[in-house]
DNA sequence: TGACATTTGTTCTAACTAGAACTATTATGG
DNA sequence: CCATAATAGTTCTAGTTAGAACAAATGTCA
């Protein structure tokens, strides 16, 4: 089989994951947030909080690397740990009031910003774009739950 | 318009990078390096080394990243530093034999392992969605050279 | 030639990152 | 009920990360 084939587009993923957080990142550090800290407050907005476990799983961020950043959350006073109790490794993880109002000044206007990036993509495409990624997602989890 | 058709786009971007992200580093780190840090090697693998500057538009690694990557892959012995006489400002990273004796042995098996992930795809498949990374990456880089 | 700008790379800081070891709590099977 | 396993979060470590300020070298232009 004629390997390197898929080098290329192994390239291609980062430099385009690459360009998404240099145009991304950008924005929301003018807004007062690192990347990691955005993506908590975005995933915590209309919503009545989640367990941490559950946070880390949609923003992908590991549990060790989550406690940091949801402790200087905390410390700016946009997040609350509250404990379970009905069960006692569980703590749900929410936004505070000043979260909320950060959040809703600061998600439409990074909604927007992004949306600038995508107005000359039609919905075909970038439905198509979505497919192609969930395709190549779906081949990469396969082969790493496979090997262990 | 009806924005937010672009956000579940933007997660599977992110969500296939970090796919592509466990599944290749865990098996880079079992050979003893960063990803970062192969990244480095497996660039300046079968070339005669290049600049800092060079090195970095390549592995998509900022300078200031670059220097304590660098910096630990001398101290391993793997690579070398050469000031490039014709520019003071410039100079070479390259490999060491030493360097070149473990790309030799990891790159291939690193490329096998990362070539049983893409078995089931055809290679019109990949180049489909080499495109739809190419065009999405154009798209970001457009939008974040536009506004400054 | 000389002031000024650009480029290259290092240094510094704050933060993120994964992984492993650890504690505390809850679940499970006998 | 008890021993053991699994789960949730924290802590720790080594490393990466971007961005900004910086020094040194080179380029530019009058």
């Amino acid at each position: 089989m004629p390997s390197s084939i898929f080098l290329p587009l192994l390239r291609e993923l980062s430099g385009t994951y690459q360009a998404f957080e240099v145009y991304s990142s950008a924005h929301v550090r003018s807004l007062g947030l690192t990347p990691a800290q955005f993506d908590v407050v975005a995933t915590l907005g209309n919503t009545p909080g989640m367990t941490t476990r559950e946070l880390g799983e949609k923003t992908l961020i590991t549990k060790g690397t989550l406690t940091g950043v949801v402790d200087r959350l905390a410390d700016k006073k946009l997040v609350r740990r509250i404990a379970l109790p009905s069960d006692g490794r569980c703590q749900i993880v929410q936004l505070t009031t000043q979260g909320e109002k950060l959040f809703a000044r600061i998600f439409p206007a990074h909604l927007a910003h992004m949306e600038r990036a995508f107005a000359q993509l039609s919905q075909k495409e970038l439905n198509g774009m979505a497919e192609s990624l969930r395709r190549l997602r779906g081949v990469l989890a396969a082969a790493h739950s496979s090997k262990e």
